[in-house]
DNA sequence: CCTCATTAGATGGGTAGGTG
DNA sequence: CACCTACCCATCTAATGAGG
């Protein structure tokens, strides 16, 4: 069959061309006419000046030709973005990430997967690494990147990490969407008749962090099923678009390319299952994985005080569900499951600690007044503060502290909280769950035993008798408690608000810090900062950052 | 010089649903 | 509950050229 014979749906996506927009397209379409290279033919009937239409009309064909997707897609309104993978699918590569959780900020890539021309490849990313040589010249080689909830997730994450080459992203999310196929890729590819086979049809996006902290120490048949459930999402991708195209070439009405069967669309070839051998799995990865199971944060390693005692506590909205406590005592622990909030005080007290570190809200939205709904200021002042809404930027999931099953959490927060400070006992508010996430310790959502595994790595004496989740979680408080006394630690509140305490790598006093000088044209700005920048500070000016923009979008920077 | 049709670009309201 | 982003759609504006 000759493929070249075939006419790229994009050709007759008639509004593409300089001067045609809807209504002349509608009209040129009743005469017959749906290609790019057949409208000059009219051009007489266009009332137009008809060598532009005409060389525009050569210019997106000779664009196609080229394989140059970044002209077309200049033309192209977003939701018609898809037609690029059918006019060119040599140029497509479909992506997919796994990362050790969702936020950009805390958590990091673990593996980048692609398909191009049908061949799956991978590479492990990890802490610290960046993707090799080779994903970037896919990258280069092949522009148009499809992806399932690429532009909110993946391509962002993927900033974070390296310069990505220019591409034209493809979200088969929206695509999927708007012909009525909603949900999550695993939804989408149920409805159309997407089959994965295998065993890993009930491993779940979710399970990814869990799969890459088993590898990295060391288990590769956890690495061998993150690597074949990346493949299975790529698969689908591929199997998704290839099912999607002649709905959405329907849907938009470029009927003429289905007429001679979308032939070009029978190029985007899905990917074979790789034969993973276990053998070459560890031969390739053992030295890059076993650098990444070394915790980011030991008793060891850091500089953390250990002559002080804090008292960890997950606490519950009521007496009847018990509380997790957990005293640190530089590395060991003493670990307790109290209900009663009156028996929690006395345990407290009875270690007589430096600080206490409380898992639960300790104040409330700046203006509530109350815990409950019927707070005149629930409608004026919301259930949620501003230390909530950051975290929530930072990608860090957390529930509002007003939720109707948060507000006896907060109100019994606030009760022991202003107890414990009245017997003069230091008390902060932290989030294990945040913690975590920081020192890149898998919640205990990924599953118990792997957090308990990463807290004894940091050196910590935990008992050998079953653990419940409340008592990790307030071992992790107690250990930001620790942070917080060793002045390693970030503030997180609003105005007006007390504030969540987060771990930090750094002592707050080692914190970088900026000068900036501003004053009038050769005041000695520019002398003062290279002064300051021979005592081995960094030195920047505005217009460089001005310069270094121009340059990337090909200006030439001047004083305008 | 006016009117009309058209295109292109900007703006704002409303809405939906997702990643590991 | 509310995030954040992208999408969709309606509406508006400015610019353009055709035709009267």
């Amino acid at each position: 069959m000759n493929v070249e014979s075939s006419l790229p749906a994009i050709r007759s996506y008639l509004e593409a061309l300089d001067g045609i927009g809807p209504v002349r397209a509608s009209s040129l379409r009743e005469l017959g006419i749906d290609d790019w290279l057949d409208v000059s033919a009219v051009e007489a009937q266009l009332s137009l000046f008809p060598s532009a239409l005409a060389s525009d009309a050569l210019l997106l064909n000779r664009a196609l030709e080229e394989q140059d997707p970044f002209v077309l897609s200049a033309r192209l309104p977003q939701k018609l973005r898809y037609l690029l993978i059918d006019a060119m699918p040599d140029k497509t590569l479909f992506l997919d990430i796994e990362t050790t959780g969702l936020s950009q900020v805390y958590h990091s890539v673990t593996l980048v997967g692609w398909s191009a021309g049908g061949r799956y490849s991978y590479e492990l990313v990890g802490r610290d690494r960046t993707p090799s040589e080779a994903f970037l010249a896919a990258v280069r080689e092949r522009p148009v990147v499809a992806s399932f909830n690429g532009i909110l997730f993946d391509i962002p994450f993927l900033d974070t990490l390296l310069d990505l080459p220019a591409i034209v992203n493809v979200d088969l999310r929206y695509l999927a969407n708007r012909l009525g196929y909603s949900g999550s890729q695993k939804q989408v590819e149920l409805n159309l008749g997407v089959k994965r086979s295998g065993g890993v049809n009930e491993v779940r996006g979710a399970d990814a962090p869990a799969l890459w902290f088993r590898a990295t120490r060391g288990d590769f048949r956890a690495l061998h099923d993150l690597i074949v459930y990346n493949f299975y999402d790529i698969r689908g991708l591929a199997r998704i678009f290839k099912k999607l195209l002649p709905i959405a070439l329907r849907t938009d009405q470029l009927t003429r390319s289905l007429r001679d069967g979308g032939l070009n669309a029978r190029r985007v070839e899905v990917p074979m299952k790789p034969k993973i051998v276990q053998r070459t799995l560890i031969a390739d990865h053992q030295a890059d994985l076993v650098p990444q199971s070394i915790p980011l944060f030991t008793f060891q390693n850091s500089r953390i005080d250990r002559r002080r005692v804090v008292v960890g506590v997950d606490l519950t909205g009521s007496d009847q569900r018990p509380s997790g406590l957990a005293v640190l005592s530089g590395t060991s622990t003493k670990l307790a499951t109290i209900g009663p909030l009156d028996e929690i005080e006395r345990f407290v007290i009875e270690a007589n600690p430096d600080l206490v570190s409380i898992d639960a809200p300790l104040c409330l939205p700046v203006g509530r007044t109350a815990v409950t709904d019927d707070d005149p200021a629930r409608v004026t002042h919301g259930i949620m503060r501003e230390s909530e809404r950051l975290l929530k930027r930072r990608g860090v999931n957390v529930y509002p502290c007003l939720l109707p099953s948060m507000q006896q959490l907060t109100r019994r927060g606030i009760e022991l909280a202003t107890r414990l400070r009245n017997c003069g006992i230091a008390t902060i508010e932290s989030y294990p769950g945040a913690a975590q996430d920081m020192l890149a310790m898998p919640r205990k959502g990924v599953g118990i035993p792997f957090l308990l595994q990463s807290l004894r790595e940091t050196g910590l004496d935990l008992p050998n008798r079953p653990i419940n989740h409340d008592e990790l979680d307030a071992v992790t408080s107690a250990i930001v408690g620790v942070f917080f006394l060793s002045d390693m630690y970030e503030e997180l509140a609003g105005p007006g608000e007390d504030p969540l305490i987060v771990p930090a790598r750094q002592r707050r006093s080692d914190a970088p810090r900026a000068v900036v000088f501003s004053g009038r044209i050769g005041a000695g700005k520019t002398t003062a900062g290279r002064m300051i920048e021979s005592l081995g500070a960094t030195y920047g000016r505005y217009s460089m950052v001005v310069a270094s923009e121009a340059q990337s979008r090909g200006l030439a920077p001047n004083r305008q």
